[in-house]
DNA sequence: GAGGAATAGTTAGCACGGGTAACGAGTTAC
DNA sequence: GTAACTCGTTACCCGTGCTAACTATTCCTC
């Protein structure tokens, strides 16, 4: 009889695989929620969300972050200055740096869609426990370092 | 000054963003591990586990565990087929359905890849402590869950 | 039991978002 | 001052998701 679930995530060995199917499974669902208006795809969207974070940032410290090559930022930049949501202005002493800044539209559009997404979430953390909440905010940063560099 | 990751991730009105961004980019740091000789995509693979865990599944099923649409999932099953992971059959009783279950070959990849998968997450469980992982493996169902259907 | 509605899977076609390779402009090192 | 390197970009390809439309089968209703 195959494992389920349940058995493979206690152990380290079943670990990698259970959360890499889950954190697909999930990132299918949250591309689905996104503001009703916002024809900006989760991908592009994670990028203004940086830049809300962490203000401007060149293209290859943009990349660097979301794991992806620098061609596929370049991207991403130039349909999002296309629409407005951010600018590009060339760094003061390093010329062949891009720097990328959210436009006051981008911050809007940002503050849009985690309102958005928040309601999204909202409506299933009702149908979880403080516990469960709690768990998922302790795992949070973990995930993240697991992205990061090594 | 723009929030950091750690202070909206206290709060639930940060933490669909915050989850939403970390689970992206762990997705995309998972897709680069992969067996060496192994040409299956990520998405691909995660059929493969599916059948692994629960055996034998109608296309329909393996489409709605992983939240995909089916034609997504005929598609995938194909590839398979052809690289001799997966036989296909008829449904004993509804000819409408096609049973899909994993070949000898299919299951050997699947341990491959999930041996090989695990050597990353060792590398990276290293540095996490014990509480790390613990508040993974509790993570792991909610995530789950919140992928899950309505 | 015959006919229409519902369901499972497939096909065709499209969009988006990744990747690599190759290149130009700018910077740094020697 | 030139060679090597870095950053960003362009061009192009591929994987993988979607919707729409179609076929085959089953189920429901009369």
């Amino acid at each position: 009889m195959p494992p389920t679930t349940q058995h493979v995530a206690r152990t380290d060995a079943g670990l990698a695989s259970e959360l890499r199917v889950a954190v697909m499974r999930l990132r299918r669902r949250l591309a689905i929620e996104r503001e009703p208006g916002n024809d900006i795809g989760i991908g592009v969207m994670a990028v203004l969300a940086c830049l809300y974070r962490r203000g401007e940032l060149s293209v290859g410290e943009l990349a660097a972050y979301e794991r992806v090559q620098p061609p596929s930022m370049t991207r991403a930049v130039r349909k999002l200055e296309e629409k407005g949501y951010v600018a590009r202005r060339p760094h003061e002493t390093d010329g062949r740096q891009v720097l990328v800044s959210l436009t006051d539209a981008g911050r809007d559009l940002v503050l849009a869609d985690r309102r958005r997404r928040d309601e999204w979430l909202a409506s299933r953390l009702r149908g979880l426990s403080a516990d469960d909440r709690a768990a998922l905010r302790a795992a949070l940063p973990i995930l993240d370092r697991l992205a990061a560099e090594d």
